[in-house]
DNA sequence: GCGAACTTGCACAGTGACGTGCAATTGCAC
DNA sequence: GTGCAATTGCACGTCACTGTGCAAGTTCGC
């Protein structure tokens, strides 16, 4: 009757803290040492251990937890929308309320070891706006010299770009959700006063 | 009297391989050890060490070689163009002609020892980019939410996607670099049709 | 052909990280 | 307060990589 998957004593806390720890240490530098990390969370390195058997395990982890929390709020955002674009900027929005917590993944994403799992992973949610993107262009809401896969990949890294900006204060995190919303969606083709409108409407709404 | 700059001998052709081969070797795993760099340039370890004094040296001559050759692209292409969109057009379209061999940068820029110093040699000519784009933005060429240093990141990202996508075979590098000069400039806010025309005529000119 | 510069093939010391073992200690839970 | 799980502290062994030293080739220019 006890709760076994939710935490439950200081082991658990531990765990989770680990875990919080770890992505933002990985995140400001992909080679941080199992020491670091530890230290970070305000723990010896053997302690850590005890957690997760190896580096990779945590990471794996660390990897499943941020790509689990974007297909989320991703598959959440554009339930029971039929516009393509709206689709787009429901889900880029929703995707920037949790992204900038797990740009481990963008930075993890550039290096060569890991790059397998990730790209597998992270697979089954590109499938899905790339779906998009085709039946955005089929209908003309979109329009570009791209492929969508192409479009697609072009999209993740925009994201990227504009978390960089707002990482260098070029720019505040509250406008940056729907600037880089309006932007994806001018990428894509959709022209600029368009974008702007609808970007408007969907995010006053809630 | 005698060229010293320039390569005489083999001692010179095997500097310039081992720069060459350290390139590629970087771009596929940034970690690559001098090890294997050396051995993929037919070499063994001790030379690489007798042309470069340490790991250090030999990327920042990359960084520099590379910086270099984006910076006299961009400023050649760009030299007497007064409209500010043909003038983004005319530069990514010369970045994108040498930039691939260079991915390097990219993959470099997201490592955090050496992203300092990257970046440091990089802003001139983002620099150059942003005071394009604030021109642009105040004639109305362009429309965007966001501010121009931000949109600079954009631009660059941008074309690491579509660098990307080249890589997994989604576009041919031929459509590549007209199709990514198109999706820059309607990140910028410049509309679909225009941004097409435009291209189409800047590039087929040469 | 000769000499000088370049290259090779070792061997070495230093460093930093990983993963593991174990005894001692701490601190919740009950 | 006692017991048990978790945490700590330290000690290993291993591995991969960096940078250096030096003696023995090799190759090119002249």
């Amino acid at each position: 009757m006890t709760a076994m998957t939710t935490g439950n004593s200081r082991a658990d806390a531990n765990r989770r803290r680990i875990l919080d720890v770890a992505l933002a240490e990985l995140l400001r530098d992909p080679d941080a040492s199992m020491d670091q990390i530890a230290r970070a969370a305000g723990v010896v390195r053997r302690t850590v251990y005890g957690h997760f058997p190896s580096r990779e395990a945590l990471i794996s982890t660390l990897v499943d937890e941020a790509v689990a929390a974007l297909a989320d709020a991703d598959a959440g955002a554009r339930r029971e929308v039929a516009d393509p674009a709206e689709a787009v900027a429901r889900s880029v929005l929703a995707i920037w309320e949790i992204a900038d917590r797990y740009r481990l993944l963008v930075a993890l994403a550039q290096r060569t070891v890991t790059v397998q799992g990730i790209r597998e992973r992270l697979a089954p949610l590109r499938a899905n706006k790339v779906r998009l993107l085709e039946r955005g262009l089929e209908k003309g809401v979109f329009s570009s010299p791209l492929p969508a896969p192409a479009l697609a990949y072009v999209h993740e890294q925009l994201l990227f770009a504009v978390m960089e900006a707002v990482n260098d204060g070029l720019l505040t995190a509250a406008e940056a959700g729907r600037s880089a919303t309006v932007t994806v969606l001018t990428a894509a083709g959709v022209p600029a006063s368009t974008a702007t409108e609808l970007v408007a409407e969907v995010s006053e709404e809630s």
